[in-house]
DNA sequence: GTATGTGCAAATCATTTGCATTCTC
DNA sequence: GAGAATGCAAATGATTTGCACATAC
């Protein structure tokens, strides 16, 4: 199996795209662990292992790894994108918390029967799928006619 | 079946919020038409109309009809997110090209035994979901590899 | 050699917040 | 009458952009 260097260098060819050795440091620090990340966090990160990445460099690459399958929105969370690397790795689904905006993960039958048949009617070329459930979480569904909870803060604050 | 003023009603009541004209003014707009709609263009369908609405007024409303079931997040384009009403309506996915970012919505059949699996295993009450799938649209895969076709813009564009 | 990418600083712009006032319950 | 909600103006903060320089192909 490719890596997802090789990938990416496969996509800039392509595409007439350049590859630089910035945009290899972030690919390869984006695939170093298996959770999920977002742009501030992954500069820290960078940072803290004293690359010099600026965050413009991080959110130019962004559009050109979605396309090219490398990663993938997660969720919108805290006034910003969380995204999830899928390349090579199994893909999860979000279950979240209406009122506290707790996050769960679940893995879920790939729905590749849903894919297809929106492939041929559509004509796309079908990539992947982006799945979060709603509802309230055993805390937040107990009373969920109290006025206030310790409120863990609104699902959509921020920004 | 209860109006959708009136479940917010009930719902303001049971959490010991307040409804407001305002609010209602908001909600009425937002079940006037069947189309998606994001904060900005509600603004202007609302002053267009000559009703006073501050956008902070919207804002500060959608969390709320957000767990109140009557709305949900379609998607996030063009830097801000867009909402549908779901209730009382058939509830749509969307199909979007990862390279022009055009959205086509579709119906999908209801995930319900997955809904009822998260619900007993998670101990969550579920109340919805949302399904993007994502792949490229006829016109971008046909030569997904040029450098430049007439750039309909990035799918993450703008802020 | 040319066009693309980088870092920096400044600009954008959606969203949030402070505050004085108004209004629901 | 107390606590919420409103409108306004100002603040916040993620993302984008202009620009000069560096560099991949």
């Amino acid at each position: 199996m490719k890596s997802e260097i090789e990938v990416f260098r496969e996509f800039t060819r392509k595409k007439g795209l350049r590859n630089t050795p910035e945009r290899e440091t972030i690919i390869k620090e984006i695939f170093a662990t298996h959770d999920h990340f977002d742009v501030d966090e992954l500069y820290l990160r960078l940072k803290n292992k004293k690359k010099k990445i600026s965050k413009p460099s991080i959110y130019r690459l962004i559009p050109h790894l979605l396309e090219s399958g490398l990663i993938q929105e997660a969720y919108f969370e805290d006034g910003h994108f969380h995204y999830e690397h899928i390349y090579g790795h199994e893909h999860h689904c979000h279950l979240r918390c209406l009122r506290c905006g707790k996050t769960i993960e679940f893995q879920e039958k790939p729905l590749e029967k849903l894919e297809g048949k929106l492939a041929e009617e559509y004509d796309f070329s079908v990539t992947g799928h982006k799945l979060e459930v709603f509802g309230f979480c055993p805390q937040c569904k107990v009373d969920p006619h109290v006025a206030k909870v310790e409120d863990a803060g609104d699902p959509r604050r921020q920004r």
